[in-house]
DNA sequence: TATCACGATACAAAAAAGGTATTAAGGATG
DNA sequence: CATCCTTAATACCTTTTTTGTATCGTGATA
């Protein structure tokens, strides 16, 4: 059978063109070297050298051999480079989950700075609803997700990013958007949109508890999954929202957002599965302890 | 250091997830076999597999490497193929000069059986002044040159591949096209235009024999190294000459050619260095002696 | 809790590779 | 033309590596 070794030997012997001096840079004896050479020969079914009385020299089919041999070598140094960086977590494949509310500086800041330290890893970022995050950490389809802080954390781990006072989303055409900041008080009558609270608990669950400081249940008149939907529903006159600071960098046509006394807030974190096998999931966790600055 | 068997070992396992079945498959137990994956994990400084108490899973960087082994394997007999070819002649190079007159007719029903048989030869072939052939088919620059019969054989392979009888060019214009049939009494006072006798000794000697036969001393006002010329300057009206009937296949423009009385003819054949180390010149050897039909 | 299935470990046996000494063969040299 | 020199091949022994047998440790399963 056909071994490492002798593809080194083989290509050693074509490039010094005798047996002896090859033997000398592998550090080895000749008659050894002579040997696994004829093995190599009597494997491949063809006869690689011409001896010469000075040395020995490349048949045709050696020539091809030793092309080869060299493409094999070279590759298999690459594949050895390439299992040590996966190991490593220097390169590979890195799947993170994360809600729309993190679509607008805390991926982009995030992904920024991995990729800039690990260039050979190929992100697969996807957005989904957040009750969707936790589930598919757990079930392994993530290998790390954005998300609001969640009640049970087993089997996780998890990292905080940053929290973010909410603030009320109205529509621009809306007489609330006279004034600068609003209370309780002033919402309490309005018509809320929000996320049913098997999507997103922390999010619905703020909304309730902050009207109930002030007194009243929220009239919550549309609930959709999407969080997008909800900045659009608002845009469309439908009703009031509360959203995290985070996103009202962001321009969205038709909606004004303004500051609420006593907010709310809510925190966003990255969690990833703790058993994972994936090393890249390591240099993932390191690049976000090490700050994100959002 | 890796090893390609490891490599054989390594892939089964990581096919089958269980080391014990993979032992049978690979004809041995099971003892050695874990000790190979735990070397060759070592040898990496990766781990490649998960062990589970149901077998074994593969690591990303197993899965990285995974890809990599199959591919390194199938290079490696891919190699073993190749070189096979090559040792037998399949496969490789050969390079086949000739001179103009083989341009016509021999060179491509050569090349395009022997081409036919073993496309994955790569042929390289160049015309040269007939003279040349001989110096570099010995230099070993040539594999095989297809020439006219010399005069010194030695160190070299031959074979026939045709005789031709020379006929008369000359230019359309000349009151000789007249005859349909010429003899040597009719162009004995022409000027002829001929190859200088270094360069192709038997086509000069066979226009001046064939003058003596008729008791004239051919009238040479014009000598040209390459063949092609010849035939030009005839076209140009500046004098006749002789020219194997296999050119006259080709219409060459002002140029009429006339069969010659007691015509000489002269022997195209194909030479080889008979220490050539070049499989495949054995495969064209073979293939020119199965008959060419020129 | 006992059993089962699997991979890991220990150690002896076998095989392979390497080293030393020598031979054989082809040029170069006097 | 004999001799020497260089180089690869061979013979034989030693060392290293690999394999096989027997056994152990460990999670899952019933």
């Amino acid at each position: 059978m056909i071994d490492i070794k002798q593809l080194q030997y083989f290509v050693t012997v074509a490039e010094l063109q005798h047996v002896g001096r090859a033997a000398e840079v592998l550090n080895m004896t000749q008659p050894p070297l002579s040997r696994q050479i004829h093995l190599l020969e009597e494997a491949l079914g063809a006869s690689l050298f011409v001896r010469h009385p000075k040395g020995v020299s490349l048949t045709p089919a050696g020539e091809c051999f030793y092309k080869d041999a060299q493409h094999l070598l070279s590759s298999l140094s690459q594949a050895c480079q390439n299992v040590r960086d996966v190991a490593q977590g220097k390169a590979g494949k890195l799947s993170i989950g994360f809600m729309m509310h993190a679509a607008y500086s805390i991926i982009p800041k995030l992904t920024k700075k991995f990729m800039t330290a690990y260039p050979d890893v190929a992100l697969h970022l996807q957005e989904v609803i957040p009750s969707e995050l936790m589930k598919r950490v757990q079930a392994g389809e993530f290998d790390a997700a954005v998300m609001l802080h969640p009640q049970q954390i087993q089997g996780v781990g998890l990292i905080k990013l940053c929290e973010s006072a909410l603030c009320l989303a109205l529509p621009l055409d809306h007489p609330l958007t006279q004034k600068s900041k609003l209370s309780g008080d002033d919402v309490a009558l309005e018509p809320f949109i929000a996320t049913p609270h098997n999507v997103a608990p922390e999010l619905r669950g703020a909304l309730q508890s902050y009207a109930h400081q002030y007194g009243f249940e929220p009239k919550v008149i549309l609930e959709t999954q999407l969080q997008q939907s909800i900045i659009n529903l608002v845009a469309e006159g439908l009703g009031l929202a509360l959203i995290p600071e985070i996103l009202t960098k962001v321009q969205f046509p038709g909606v004004a957002f303004r500051p609420l006394q006593n907010a709310p807030s809510v925190e966003y974190v990255m969690i990833w599965r703790q058993d994972s096998l994936n090393p890249v999931l390591s240099r993932l966790v390191e690049s976000v302890e090490s700050g994100l600055e959002i």
